[in-house]
DNA sequence: CATGAATGAGAGTTCATTCAT
DNA sequence: GATGAATGAACTCTCATTCAT
């Protein structure tokens, strides 16, 4: 009934809609979002948003997807895998915290607003509390060993539980991302605050050049 | 039709709806949460409910404001007000912060759905997001101001950024404590994580009995 | 935000929705038919219909159920309940037979685009499916046991198998009687239907009284 | 993009849709069926389904059509058409009729689901109240003509109205046939069903075989 | 002719809020 | 103050139909 192109280009069209849905979902939260308003955003009518998704679910599991692995963390990741990266992280541990610092802080920096929305949304999806949930016990336990080796070398204070700091650490950095960059108002330099963050993480676990070195 | 209560009772109406008000709320989330589950969880009509409350965010404001100061806070308070509590809190810093983190954590615990609650009602409502960030922010203020006599006093780490010290760590305590509390699933004793967040702060800090004197 | 009524007759309005309910569904059928159109009917909102009803299958099954017992058979009952009536039935089957046909015609014909309904919405709702199903099983049972009852007594043919020359009998006069009343365009008189069916009926079960004494 | 037929199998995609067509309306109704059901059925596209039908309701009339005359009979044709079926039905009436309730019945049970339907969609839609309304109107008619015929010849009771007879008998074998092969969960044999309707219906016109010779 | 993305009217349903009793 | 029926805006989702490719 109107004179739009209708084949064009459905990749896109699914493209315009998945970067829509994110730029309501960031603006709007996920309750509040109106699947009206996405495709109005991309272009589209309402009925076309079907086309491409089941629910608004689906769509916000699709933007969740996109920006994939990276952003699902609850913090840095002390420990690469693979042998190489366990012995890179025995010999200069704060250089490898550092960087896992200012690489997360980056991506946070990017992705800020969906964080957050991820937060929102555990709340009242049972979906995405799960799919929370998995990735992050999975991400702190990887921070556990790493910890634990890290005492067994006698590099950390053993007298710190390696769970629970695993627990308390990535929670640091992670929420003061979260309260740097999703709450803005607080325009912080990364650099400054991965500096920091790489400091009292290494002063709390007592690493030899916590004290001399900062970052 | 039947004798019922006139004056006397509107009080106590009042004080049922604000507990089925916040016991529905922790249980359904705000956006979830109706006003009739209020009401009948209440044994009241749901029109009842105007009486007493503007609207759902009216309710959820005065749930908060029952709770208090004490819930509030991003994370532990490292300094008393006045001049004695200064005092202590520089002779025996790490005493003071453990006092802290177990009041803290036995005051979240308490509350951590409601914390919950506010982080998600403050990604959806702007007033809650104002009246977070503002008491947020003057609580960080005073950790910094703490942590920044405790580096004139040579006591703590100077390469410290204080403000941001006092945001990651004041960040850690509260996180943890959502993550252990609120998230559930994880049923993590309070003196286990005290003394775990105690120790890593007095680390992170370079507190002088960080290193041998635990907890 | 209009100012009409509030409280007013509570009962009232529902008995309105029940009766527009009923007469909309008769028009349009129950697939056809929208909520709001029920409401309109009543003269109120469509939000108000789900103060009275839970969903439209709702509505309809309340229609149903105001016209009660009555209507759901799938033809006339060839013999009441009791020693009494089992008596009657035996010593005078025709004048039976017949009584039981001009009941059935008078409530067919008041009920009849409804009946049409229950047909309809059986092949749409296995509730109403099940419904119909289950009702009508025990009225052909029944006429099956009056017509052995019959076949023992010699007074009826003993060649009939009774189950099926009751499902055959029944349905001739429900079926009669949809055509005559509810696809209407033919108005039949309710007296010489039913005399031409107790007559069929009659002569069909081989009745002594069949041949000699019509109606 | 691939290679695929052209012309030569227009022919065979409209045959696919019309059996696609039969199948999903038998399983889900006139209403509920969803053309895209119907496309996906035949393999082809919910758009192709427009080059070969209108509408739904187009197609609806195209499977009807396709099943022809056979099957839009109110019940079993009494009486064939033309001289020689005349005198046939005159001197062995109760064979004529066994004959056809046995072909009807057989017809019906391949058609039953479609029989249903047209009940179903009578209600619905206009255009097919008619065209049912026609051809049952017809028949009845031509049974009618034959009763009347035998009641002349002193074969059949004369106290019967001849056309309320041929409504009745008539939609006595359509029904019954109805009840046990649409509704199924009564899996009757087609012989015994035919058995005891031929009975009856002689029984009813008072045929003079009737009662000595049951089939 | 086949395709299937696009369309958009329209349905059922929910629920915060009002207000007559 | 308490009640709960009434309201109606708003939302998500469905699906027959169109039409560019």
């Amino acid at each position: 009934m109107s004179a739009r192109p209708r084949r064009a280009d459905a990749a896109r069209n699914r493209q315009a809609l998945l970067a829509a849905a994110r730029r309501v979902f960031e603006r709007d939260g996920f309750v509040t979002a109106r699947i009206t308003d996405i495709a109005d955003e991309a272009g589209l009518a309402h009925g076309s948003f079907y086309s491409h998704f089941r629910s608004k679910e689906d769509a916000l599991a699709a933007v969740f997807g996109e920006v994939g692995e990276e952003m699902l963390h609850p913090g840095p990741s002390l420990a690469g895998t693979g042998q190489a990266a366990e012995e890179e992280a025995d010999s200069n541990p704060v250089a490898v915290i550092h960087a896992a610092n200012v690489a997360y802080l980056q991506a946070y920096r990017r992705n800020a607003r969906l964080m957050a929305l991820m937060e929102q949304v555990a709340t009242v999806d049972e979906r995405f509390a799960a799919l929370r949930l998995e990735r992050s016990d999975a991400f702190l336990a990887r921070n556990a060993r790493a910890i634990r080796r890290l005492q067994r070398a006698g590099l950390a204070d053993p007298a710190l539980d390696p769970d629970l700091a695993s627990l308390a650490l990535s929670t640091m950095v992670s929420h003061s991302a979260y309260a740097a960059f999703a709450v803005d108002r607080r325009p912080v330099s990364v650099e400054r605050l991965a500096a920091t963050l790489t400091r009292l993480w290494a002063n709390a676990l007592g690493l030899p050049a916590g004290r001399e070195n900062g970052d």
